[in-house]
Formats: structure tokens, sequence, C-alpha cells
DNA sequence: AACACGCCCTGCGCGC
DNA sequence: TGCGCGCAGGGCGTGT
């Protein structure tokens, strides 16, 4: 599923092509995604001008000039695209909003991790799922003090650390395996045997890594496209995701996957310490 | 309290 | 070909 950066190319998409655009009709076509769907949906939302879009770790936030705010996972396999007037549904489209241009906004989800709530947009840094969630790994912020602080005390992997939520957001399963491969480090060192120059160089690595990846336009493994359907170029940019058996671009050696707490990790045994 | 793991759901690829 | 199994980019909730 999309992770930082496929959010974030859809965000950029849909700010091109729908900010300052208003919502004439909303139709939710089940009542439930991962959660159930609030019955007020359609007028929290129709009628309203979108004034602001927004990424907040992997949740897309489209303010309204009604004071609501959209939230909007894509989960594992969820879709956010603009289709044109003429567009009709398709197989897992759970929610349509017709645009004042007659372009429809469909959000697509076949597994249905997704979440789609309104809320207050004052409200929003407060709301369950968003109150908990640590820092942008983009932001100046995310750096190797504030890394260090928060894995020195960890009883657990590296990996396992940089995908926890409540320390830094959006490095999913592809990005965190990567950005480890780039530092030379193994998924399963424990968080607090990092040394200082490794924590520095794995932050720079997270960072890097996600900015060519946003670039790039995403990693589509086969669910994601951007708002406009189309796929993001970065697979080809993998190291080490999905490529087991396949030789290290570095030493040749051949990669490694392992399940490690019920993800997939793939790591270079040779340049990964 | 901090972790590990199950589970939500559909579809696809693989081995038999 | 067909079937069943395992697995997939997330993350909450529960149990240890």
């Amino acid at each position: 599923m999309p992770e930082l950066a496929e959010v974030e190319t859809v965000k950029r998409y849909l700010e091109k092509h729908i900010l300052d655009t208003k919502i004439i009709k909303f139709k939710k076509f089940r009542d439930n995604l991962r959660y159930v769907l609030d019955s007020n949906l359609a007028e929290k939302i129709e009628k309203s001008k979108i004034i602001n879009l927004r990424r907040r770790a992997k949740y897309l936030l489209l303010d309204l000039c009604n004071e609501n705010s959209i939230i909007v996972h894509l989960g594992m396999s969820g879709r956010f695209t603009i289709q044109e007037s003429n567009y009709l549904k398709q197989k897992h489209d759970h929610i349509v909003m017709w645009l004042q241009d007659e372009k429809q906004l469909v959000l697509n989800d076949t597994r249905r991790f997704g979440m789609f709530y309104c809320v207050s947009t004052n409200t929003i840094d407060t709301e369950p799922f968003i109150k908990h969630l640590g820092l942008e790994p983009l932001g100046k912020e995310f750096n190797f003090t504030y890394l260090k602080d928060k894995i020195k005390d960890k009883n657990k992997t590296i990996k396992n650390c940089i995908m926890d939520n409540s320390i830094v957001v959006g490095v999913g399963n592809i990005y965190a395996t990567e950005s480890l491969f780039a530092a030379k480090i193994h998924p399963k060192r424990s968080a607090a045997s990092l040394k200082d120059n490794e924590i520095s160089i794995l932050v720079d690595k997270i960072k890097i890594i996600l900015q060519k990846a946003i670039i790039a336009g995403g990693t589509t493994l086969r669910d994601f496209v951007s708002g406009d359907n189309t796929p993001g170029y970065f697979k080809q940019e993998l190291a080490v995701y999905g490529r087991a058996q396949e030789p290290c671009n570095v030493c040749s050696s051949n990669i490694e996957s392992i399940n490690q707490s019920g993800r997939r990790s793939f790591f270079c045994p040779n340049c990964q310490i």
C-alpha cells in the first residue's frame, strides 16, 4: 500500500487538480471500510469547496470551506482518483464525490483497510488516530538527536522502530527495508545497539529515499496509482525490497528475505551488519 | 508498560 | 485447469 511517498504523490496530484473545487454530491456505496462510515458524511461534505490539501503521516486531509476536513487513509489497496464525468462505477469503488466540473473523485479500495472520516478542521490534531503520531520523517525535527533519544531504551529491532508510528510516521515496509540497506544496517539489529554514526546515516537515508521516491511518483508493486491512475516508478530503484535471491547491486551476494514481526524483510547479508 | 501477534479483506501466484 | 494455501504496501486491539 501507499506509504508516505505514495500518499504524498496523490496529495500533490489532487492539489494541482481539485484545489478550490466544490464538492456537489457525496455518495457511499457501502456502510463500512475498515470502520463504519459516519451516516452524516453527505451533509458535512456536500456544497463545500476544497480549500486546502495536506498530508499527515499516511493520512490525506482535505480541508473544506465549511470548517470540516475529510480524512482519508488508503490502507493497503486504496486508490483515490479523479475520473471524468462519464466514468462508470467499478468494482470496489466505495465512495464517489461529484465535483463542480462534473468530474468524479473516487475512493476505490479492494481490501477495505482504508478509512474515511469528516471532522472539524480544528480538531484534527486531537483525533484518535492522529494525536499519537510521531514526527514527519522529512521535517527538520526528525534528526539524529531525536531518533537517538527515541530508540535508546527500546528493546526491539531498528526496523520495528522506524516503522513505529509513534516515533516517525510514513515509513512502511518498503522504505524501512530500503533505508536500512542504504545505511548498511541489518534489519534485525536491536535498536539500542546502533552506534551514533549509524543512527545519523539512517536518518539521512530515510529522508533521501523518501524524497527520491516522491520524485519518482511512489512505488507501484501492484495496486498503487496516483490521482490520474498512473503508477509510480520507484520500483525499479528498489535495491533489496522484493529481490530475494537476486544479487546485491553493491557486492553481488544473494539478497535474503526473512519474516520479521509478521512482515517481510529483505537484506544483503554481506553489506548489512 | 512495552512488545508481539492476530486480524480486518480481496486477489493473485504458486505448487500440487 | 482447478483448488487451496500463503502472502501483500497498514495499523488497531488484544493478550502476554
